[in-house]
DNA sequence: CTGCAAGGGTGAAACGTTTAAGTAGACGGC
DNA sequence: GCCGTCTACTTAAACGTTTCACCCTTGCAG
């Protein structure tokens, strides 16, 4: 008994049954007090019981809560190798942005949950361990096992950002399609008709997408679809370089080159430079994602916005709802993206 | 009937005891082999619960296990407004790369604790409510209430990146003051003699140690240490265009310009590129941060870099060493910066 | 005076683990 | 035949909550 009394620095957090010892009272009734179940307590045992809190500095325990709940308040963020570091591209901070933005303003926490290819199996452990209430796959790799088992689990899951196509869950992502399109007429609104590209790797979705967006445009307007005017890239700067310039020898009338992401079209317009080739003067370069690179060089880049952080909160919201009403998403959650004009692009 | 056919996959996840059950053993003996306790039970019930596990696809549940443990292999990762959005500037998505890096590595994961300035007496429950063992407050602002309620709780904390002087946390920070002596140090090693500088806030610390350092450096070197050279900055890209013009203004012979930040020298650049004057031909320019556009723009800038990630690391060891081992560090652990050259800085 | 509802509260089970303490049986030494 | 020691388990008490069922007053209608 004295010991309890000796040990005031490093002392435990109080609990809910020394709270209702403090107070006079059952542990049942500080509940309800905390609980705010009004009508199950007197003003004067509510007095007593906020006392006995404000004294002893109880914090309810998070865990033991969730344990008798069944449900923690926190959702998962979860992100493959090898994406793995957060940072390398900052398309995942902005996800993680926009996720934890929507998660927090309704009550939740955030989880992060990184998963190595390696250690897939033993990591999968964390996913249904009881220690999150939802999941979101975020930019899952396209053969990832996890799509599999997330279509078979338990436990509420959406799934966002480069989605592969055929995949059965509550998704969100870009409108990648819509927008190339939308770049792609943009663009030949402004009188380019001799028009380049330098796509992703075509073996993946989001890259096979917006070709699809391009070619319906050069469609609509006349143009070549032929191969000529297209160089398969891998979203690298190195690929924008030798592709700017494979493109231009191929086609020595070539006025504008979309890209297939900005890296790339930063590689464009450096080696356009380069070789005395002005942008936009004599070729009108035309990025995707907008970086933060983006605004900083010379000429400021025309680029189409992906909105990340829309599509993190969109994300949230769908998987908060599944939880919270037990109704699952069905529709496929297309956001569009925004074309930010600066000065990449010369109108002809 | 479709919720019929729905209800099966939805079952809830098996509990240790169905595992007893169908193994024909008691609780605690499918503990034991969980565990591994490999003296309490033989080779044959080892296989039979295990072979229950695999049957029923048991997953042993965190909470409940965090509840009888008292820890929950959870570390936080707190941030405070008014950085709020972790993307606004790539240095909270490093560190927490590195925290999260490390981490991982040896079994922990992280959960992230946004905290409004407004909502902050409301959030701090979540501080010390039992869901993480420890938690590390990145880049606080200086007036921070947090700062003082640390010092004085029970959980372990470290305080990482910007920290405010005097301090009586475990901290991380980077070594402001050498690495700006080392910066001014090598740029008059590159022959330099009338050198310019655009600070940050000087009434914040890390401002201060930088200018600390680099007027350590002029005076080995001999040179003025008078205000003329100084410009007060704010890390904006604004500041950097006024400060450089306003240096050059004052100081006609100018060559060299130490920028406190990239964003800064950014700035600094197109002012001076759009007056005509080259960098770095005619002034040279250094950073610091090296930011994602640093390698981006031209000319490539040299700046010193950050060990963010390193320092995210670091303040996850020095967090699980106290909580695993109980002893708290008590040193300031500086990390030292990278000089990365390349082409913004000119040998006279 | 009885019955009964409402108000204000309590007791205890439950959530799913871990683990200290206990136990039954086999075996060996004397 | 008795004691002690191992081995392989089991029992049950925690961990800190929430919540459901129940209990005791008191007041009031019949």
């Amino acid at each position: 008994m004295t010991e309890m009394l000796n040990q005031p620095a490093r002392r435990n957090n109080p609990t809910i049954r020394e709270v209702a010892l403090f107070a006079d009272v059952s542990i049942a009734t500080v509940s309800n007090v905390l609980h705010g179940k009004d009508t199950l307590y007197t003003a004067l045992t509510a007095e007593r019981v906020r006392g006995a809190v404000r004294e002893l500095g109880y914090r309810p325990n998070s865990v033991a809560r969730s344990l008798v709940g069944q449900r923690t308040k926190t959702l998962g963020f979860v992100v493959e190798q090898p994406h793995g570091r957060l940072t390398r591209n900052s398309y995942m901070s902005q996800l993680l942005d926009g996720y934890l933005e929507f998660s927090v303003r309704v009550g939740y926490q955030i989880k992060i949950i990184t998963l190595t290819n390696s250690s897939c199996e033993i990591n999968r452990q964390q996913l249904d361990d009881g220690s999150v209430d939802g999941l979101a796959l975020f930019a899952p790799p396209q053969d990832s096992p996890l799509l599999t088992w997330a279509s078979s689990t338990r436990i509420p899951v959406v799934v966002a950002g480069s989605v592969p196509q055929p995949c059965a869950l509550p998704q969100v992502d870009f409108d990648d399609e819509g927008a190339a399109y939308r770049v792609a007429t943009w663009i030949i609104g402004q009188g380019h008709c001799s028009i380049g590209r330098i796509t992703g790797l075509l073996s993946q979705w989001s890259a096979r997408r917006r070709e699809r967006g391009i070619l319906r445009a050069f469609q609509e307007a006349g143009l070549d679809l032929s191969d000529t005017w297209r160089y398969e890239g891998d979203y690298s700067s190195c690929c924008g370089e030798t592709g700017a310039i494979s493109l231009l020898e191929a086609n020595p009338d070539l006025t504008a080159i979309i890209c297939g992401n900005d890296r790339a079209a930063l590689g464009a317009i450096t080696a356009l430079q380069q070789r005395g080739i002005s942008v936009p003067d004599t070729v009108s370069i035309v990025g995707f994602d907008d970086m933060d690179t983006a605004q900083w060089i010379n000429p400021k880049l025309t680029t189409m916005r992906q909105p990340m952080s829309e599509m993190g909160m969109k994300a949230a919201e769908i998987l908060i709802r599944h939880i919270e009403t037990g109704i699952r998403d069905e529709a496929a959650n297309l956001l569009s993206g925004e074309l930010i004009i600066r000065q990449s692009v010369r109108n002809r």
